[in-house]
DNA sequence: GGCAGTCACTGCGCAGGGCAGTGACTGCAC
DNA sequence: GTGCAGTCACTGCCCTGCGCAGTGACTGCC
């Protein structure tokens, strides 16, 4: 039986591993629906209603607002999302998620989000309090560490 | 106080947040350290010892054979890693990790490591068995979707 | 009313990756 | 042993997603 020790170690070494076959798993659904994965992940986003804003998505993306103008054009084309012009201000426009293939996506998460519900059904209060804690606030530590990387300004020679 | 439902629910939503956030870290370390995510990735991969084939890197990697020929002439540009013959089979050759580097990555990585640690080290024996179970089980689930998508062959007019 | 700032957008160049083919090598069949 | 299919890393060629820098449209502050 483990101590909290090697559980713990246990929990950093699967941690990665998780993360890392999860970015296969995003590229894999991505290929499959012939969609590069930045546009999977700005769909996602969209889904989800964080924003609708091209130069908060293309922040959120992690791309420039050029390269999302592209990536819109590519969405609009696939019919994955549209344009429309912001009321509010006539510089701006708003992006949203168009229907179409939605299912098409929700089909190809199913496998994956049953395993995610049935896994959650399975935990007690306690440990789910501790789930939604470590994924909370390492998501803010991600976030805080990707903007306050320290300083390794190394050369590289050639 | 929030009953076992919610808190499901609330660790369904936190979890893609997370994963999403990770992803744009390693792409802000990748970015830090001139290197490419896939030559990041890669690094991770040898300096876990998952493996040292380029074949079977390629494949973890989601890469062709050939373009990780290249991304392995980058690496060794780089100071990351170097061939080696494989003395068994001469068509093969072996990938080593370089300790050239590794200082800087696991400075960059420090941050995040810290916070895991912190974190991990708050939860009971309970709560980790379900978190490590969770990880395991998760990644065991996004392999096995990766490889089983189901058919959504649709057409893409243009 | 002018002016700096911000918005999405566009030409251009670059680089990472796929594809298909190549030579070197292995190991199995016979 | 000798052939032969399979596998290995590698190489041209091409495609495409993205950054960069500049542009016109528009906003809001002074």
């Amino acid at each position: 039986m483990p101590d909290q020790r090697e559980l713990a170690t246990a929990a950093a070494l699967a941690l990665p591993r998780f993360v890392g076959s999860t970015a296969l798993f995003h590229a894999a659904v991505a290929e499959r629906m012939a969609v590069t994965p930045t546009e999977l992940h700005c769909l996602h986003l969209l889904h989800g209603g964080v924003s609708d804003s091209p130069s908060e998505l293309a922040r959120l993306l992690g791309i420039s607002t050029g390269a999302f103008t592209r990536l819109l054009d590519r969405m609009e084309r696939h019919r994955l999302a549209e344009r429309a012009p912001d009321p509010a201000d006539r510089r701006r426009l708003v992006v949203r998620p168009l229907p179409d293939r939605m299912a098409e996506l929700a089909e190809l998460y199913a496998p994956m989000a049953r395993f995610v519900g049935e896994r959650l059904a399975r935990l007690d209060r306690r440990q789910l309090t501790a789930l939604v804690g470590f994924l909370t606030d390492g998501t803010a530590a991600a976030e805080e560490a990707s903007h306050n990387l320290p300083d390794v300004t190394q050369a590289i020679t050639s």
